[in-house]
DNA sequence: CCCCCTTAGTGAAAATTATAACATATCCTG
DNA sequence: CAGGATATGTTATAATTTTCACTAAGGGGG
């Protein structure tokens, strides 16, 4: 297990294969090889053996990996092995949404509160999850150990946000707002352009044509 | 203009860019140096440079690149010198928040309708868009010339939305399952896997400890 | 009008990432 | 128990992408 930097591709196919495994298991499926991984995730089996190798050796030679041990590996790589705090800046129409999505319960991010600066929405409830005040985040996630905070808010006060909750002592945030983002070092950021991912797809259809 | 394979990464940069460029413009400032617009994005001047001599020379030596121009310029690459019309299939919490995401519509994105199999959802309306049944997609897509479809089911009805939109026309596929999906070779396709990000996200904390 | 400062464009070098090929290990069959 | 079939782990090779350094070109001041 050497600790040379990995590959952020390497980080997203191992989430990939995850979940894959996941649903290997709900279908009793016990022992799969690179080669089937790859078909079931639509990528290369020389691939799938390389991102693992750099964490250790998970399969049997002549034989392939077991499903549930391997994804526990995996998880365990991703920091899955426990459950995550999470709280979402913005409780608007996205916000809403994503403090609703199935696809972070599964995965072990538990979205604990909403923050808002609007009192049209503070109070209210989305499903389980109340919105509060913005005011109160620093103080919510200091009490429930929050490290990862979602923002959900438009573009122009998506700064200010990150000031808020770097303060509060979260440790990763996860941006929808389409603006880079200044982090101090220690704070990991990753945005999700949605525009972003549309644009591609023009863009590749322009050119086969 | 080289038509050489251009890289993945360069286009989503372009997009930045010009989002970046956009929020320029608004700010009335005309000219920018390459070094800033890095600044802007949290790039490498080099890195700017090199993007957009894929496709041109844009700006003057000496001076740096008009604002308004560049990104005139870039919009056209990326293929958003149209609109695009757009459906979206699932009108859960994330379908529904997509449809009203401003983000697609200041970049030329219509969402003209949203689908969905459940009788409870369908003749309602999110905003000024209606929800219709599942079985009409592809006569709507075809009247109205959609060549872009926002996946937002649940990821073991994503496949089979897949095949219908196909065969309906659509020639580009944003989707937000988190399953690994078939298309036809003449057709693109993206995935955005929400908790991919966030695995990024507890992978790199816990590197860093 | 010339010189200096600034900044784009570019080609080569470096770093990174993916692919392919192979050596090693396990299982299964006869 | 031996040998073939299979599939991992690993090393080497190729491809891609980024970074760096330099050249070329425009603008402004003396």
């Amino acid at each position: 297990m050497k600790s040379h930097k990995i590959p952020e591709a390497t980080i997203i196919r191992l989430s990939v294969y995850s979940r894959y495994l996941k649903q290997l298991e709900i279908n009793n499926i016990t022992t799969i090889s690179s080669v089937d991984i790859a078909r079931g995730v639509n990528g290369s089996s020389a691939q799938v053996r390389k991102d693992l190798a750099y964490f250790g050796e998970f399969g049997m030679r002549g034989v392939g990996y077991n499903v549930k041990e391997l994804n526990s590996h995996i998880m365990k790589i991703l920091g899955l092995n426990t459950n995550w705090n999470v709280v979402i800046v913005g409780a608007g129409n996205l916000g809403s949404a994503l403090s609703q999505y199935k696809g972070f319960q599964e995965r072990g991010f538990r979205v604990l509160g909403m923050f808002d600066n609007d009192p049209e929405k503070i109070g209210r409830r989305i499903g389980e999850i109340e919105v509060y005040p913005i005011s109160q985040i620093k103080e919510f996630v200091e009490i429930n150990t929050v490290r990862i905070c979602v923002i959900a808010v438009p573009a122009h006060y998506a700064q200010e946000v990150v000031a808020g909750v770097v303060d509060a002592g979260v440790k990763a945030i996860l941006n929808f707002a389409p603006r880079a983002l200044s982090v101090p070092e220690h704070v990991e950021i990753r945005n999700v352009d949605l525009a972003v991912n549309m644009e591609i797809l023009t863009f590749n259809m322009c050119l086969n044509k």
